[in-house]
DNA sequence: GCCGTTTTCGGCCCGACTGTTTTCAGTCG
């Protein structure tokens, strides 16, 4: 059994966890977690790096002790400095950072003192009511405690975006209606465009006397008030999703909306410039001894360390910073460099609405160009055509094309990639086609190494265009099937095939990493849709917000093209003249 | 445990809020 990246940063996390019950060096802690989120985040197989002899200690955050420990992980499974620990701190006792307001030096108490070395132990406890005579410990602890369990049991997951979206979309125009208010920001990973947000963090000014955080703690949805301070407020939604309410003055907007927008590694490395420079950042501003020098704006908190103007979507310390500082920071793609859809679907198949009524609507939008991308037959519970059937479909397309304006509807197909690799229509009718996007509809189980082969085979195929949705995953349902997703890129790249980036937002498929590696290699993206409706077409801006986390700019994206420029790529694709 | 534009040793981002104590440790973001 080979050994993930997601292994490794496993077994870090957990050595820090428990290292940090043993009261170890918080310096030291922050390394293996460091370490975890370097290897975690890589695209690369650390596997692979080990075998080729890579020099890890080269990767941020890892020295020589963390690369020989990743070695050994790699090699064996398993590294001997976890299991000695594991002897010394009980292992199930990590399972208590679950409960928050319990933290390292509460949890060691507990085991000191209780006896407690697992959830079902300090449940136990709770209702032994033994907790509130601990030293440092209360009634209202207890009670929060009591509460966390309660929380755990309905098992919250992280939103995905477009539900955050909804629900933080209401509480602003809430916010909004308070008198004397002047900004409300949604800050924080729903900022940066993550694909899934764990709490939402909205950031406030206002004049003086506004009653922000009383009437943010009034919300007719609020559930549960955690925290009530002057400039800084959270609660629990109904929903189960925590806000926390932050209030600045207008002067340190920026540094506020930069610190609350995170992520948290990107604003320590920016803090660490800063010390450097003898300046401090903090909420408010940045700083030289007492004076301020910034504060009003992010850019000019950027500016005073030497930077320029970092989007939200890049602050991951995913090499952002030092990009930045060499002036090399990707021009950023933008919902208005998109021409057209190339992943849409009709009530022909599985969709809701007609050929036309999607053409209008993408009209609407302002595209030149709409690909209209039916099922194939092999995928029979969506009603997929075969070959016949797409040819009808062809012609009512090509009636329709001369009927309509502004819009061109693009004659392609979503066709599914079968077990051994084939296609599923052939290339007769392929042909015939302006362009494909290439599925895995089914065989979701295949072992790693069939699954990577199987779709690389389909990429021999010389009218495989887009890899449509790549991993296969739904955000929160359903993981990524079994795939060396660099090894597929690496095909793509050698084979002029494009990825997709499927914008719907319970997908959001490549994800950024993979979206960053594979314009490393130079392959192209299709940020599509995959509407079966006319709303669907909205979804295009969470399919961008996922590719600026992906450093995609224009130039990496098909559909930023006209069609005669698209047609090209397609046609040379082919092997047609161009 | 990592790392180097004051460094191979001595630093490591910074502040708000809670609960339990009476001035602050712990937790969180």
């Amino acid at each position: 059994m080979p050994v993930h990246n997601a292994d490794v940063a496993f077994i870090f996390n957990r050595i820090a966890d428990l290292l940090d019950i043993r009261g170890d060096n918080p310096f030291r802690i922050r390394a293996y977690r460091n370490a975890a989120r370097t290897v975690g985040e890589l695209s690369t197989s650390i596997s692979e790096m080990v075998d080729k002899g890579d020099d890890l200690s080269k990767l941020a955050g890892i020295g020589k002790d963390l690369a020989d420990k990743i070695e050994k992980i790699v090699a064996t499974g398993s590294l001997p400095f976890l299991e000695e620990l594991e002897t010394e701190v009980p292992p199930d006792l990590s399972e208590l950072f679950k409960i928050r307001g319990l933290g390292p030096r509460k949890i060691a108490i507990l085991h000191e003192q209780l006896d407690i070395s697992t959830l079902m132990d300090l449940q136990r406890s709770l209702d032994n009511k033994k907790i509130r005579q601990l030293n440092g410990f209360g009634k209202k602890t207890e009670q929060n405690m009591r509460e966390e369990f309660k929380r755990l049991a309905r098992s919250r997951q992280r939103l995905k975006l477009s539900i955050a979206d909804e629900i933080a979309g209401q509480l602003v125009d809430y916010l909004k209606k308070t008198k004397g208010i002047k900004k409300v920001k949604i800050a924080g990973s729903y900022r940066r465009r993550r694909e899934t947000v764990g709490d939402l963090d909205i950031l406030v000014t206002h004049g003086k006397d506004a009653q922000v955080m009383e009437r943010f703690t009034d919300y007719e949805d609020v559930k549960k008030i955690i925290a009530q301070g002057e400039t800084r407020s959270s609660v629990v939604l109904k929903s189960d999703v925590q806000v926390d309410l932050r209030a600045v003055d207008e002067e340190s907007y920026g540094a506020a909306l930069h610190y609350f927008t995170g992520s948290k590694t990107h604003n320590i490395a920016v803090r660490k410039i800063a010390v450097r420079n003898n300046l401090k950042i903090n909420e408010y501003g940045v700083f030289k001894g007492e004076k301020r020098l910034a504060g009003h704006t992010e850019k000019e908190v950027y500016e005073q360390v030497g930077l320029p103007f970092i989007p939200p979507e890049l602050r991951e310390n995913r090499g952002e910073i030092e990009d930045a500082q060499k002036g090399e920071l990707p021009f950023l793609l933008t919902i208005k460099d998109i021409r057209g859809d190339l992943h849409t679907h009709t009530s022909k198949t599985d969709g809701h609405a007609g050929l036309e009524e999607m053409a209008r609507a993408a009209s609407r939008h302002g595209y030149d160009y709409l690909g209209i991308t039916e099922h194939s037959r092999h995928l029979k519970v969506a009603g997929g055509l075969d070959a016949a059937e797409l040819r009808k479909h062809m012609d009512a397309i090509d009636r329709l094309n001369e009927k309509l304006d502004g819009i061109l509807l693009l004659k392609g197909i979503e066709v599914d990639i079968l077990k051994d690799g084939s296609l599923d229509l052939g290339d007769d009718i392929l042909r015939e086609l302006d362009f494909t996007v290439c599925s895995v509809h089914s065989e979701f189980s295949l072992s790693r190494t069939k699954q990577t082969e199987r779709i690389i085979r389909a990429m021999d195929n010389r009218y495989f265009q887009i890899l449509g949705h790549p991993s296969g995953r739904l955000i929160n349902e359903r993981p990524p099937y079994e795939v060396d997703m660099e090894k597929v890129i690496q095909a793509a790249a050698e084979k002029n095939c494009a990825m997709e980036l499927n914008a719907n937002p319970d997908r959001l498929d490549l994800n950024d990493i993979y979206l960053k590696f594979a314009r490393e290699l130079g392959v192209k993206v299709a940020i599509s849709t995959d509407a079966h409706s006319v709303e669907g077409l909205n979804n295009m801006r969470y399919g961008i917000g996922q590719a600026r986390r992906g450093w995609i700019e224009a130039e990496d994206v098909l559909n930023t093209r006209t069609w005669k420029e698209l047609k090209e790529i397609f046609n040379r694709r082919k092997g047609f003249p161009v």
